[in-house]
DNA sequence: GTTCTGACA
DNA sequence: TGTCAGCA
């Protein structure tokens, strides 16, 4: 039996993913929904977690600590439909793939600040947006 | 004893 | 997200 095999064999409860994540229930099962983790479910019908799971998971975290949000993850993180499916992602593609999104959404939020303004051309009012500063470093200000 | 889904503050 | 209900 190869390791590939054996990272994904679903062999642990909720419970003991809660411990090895630091993750409470609610969030697993949360993270869950919004498929960023596919679980294998016993004839109870009771999640089994893998090593790729719990890997998987602590991703998340890592991000979720970061402040990013379910789309920020997905972006970053990427999705599938199975945990077959799930291609790992090296802590360089990573950081890589969170400085585009990041310049991504910067854009973006800068085309939105140049239509409000276009739009708001005859408003005094710009002294708001410009306490509104971006900071190009933080991913997290715009996935909130 | 544990986990599951749904729902509400 | 936390937490509680009502099951399996």
């Amino acid at each position: 039996m190869n390791d590939q095999i054996r990272r994904n064999l679903a062999l642990f409860p909720i419970g003991i993913v809660q411990k090895l994540t630091d993750l409470t229930a609610r969030q697993i099962r949360y993270y869950e929904q919004h498929q960023l983790v596919y679980p294998a479910r016993t004839e109870g019908n009771q999640r089994l977690y893998s090593f790729n799971d719990v890997e998987r998971l602590l991703e998340v975290k890592k991000l979720i600590e970061q402040g990013l949000n379910i789309a920020g993850i997905k972006t970053v993180l990427g999705t599938a439909k199975t945990a077959s499916e799930l291609l790992p992602i090296s802590e360089k593609e990573q950081a890589k793939m969170v400085k585009e999104v990041k310049r991504d959404l910067s854009d973006r939020e800068l085309r939105d600040l140049l239509k409000k303004e276009i739009l708001h051309t005859h408003k005094p009012g710009l002294k708001g947006m410009q306490h509104n500063s971006f900071n190009a470093g933080d991913l997290s200000r715009f996935f909130h």
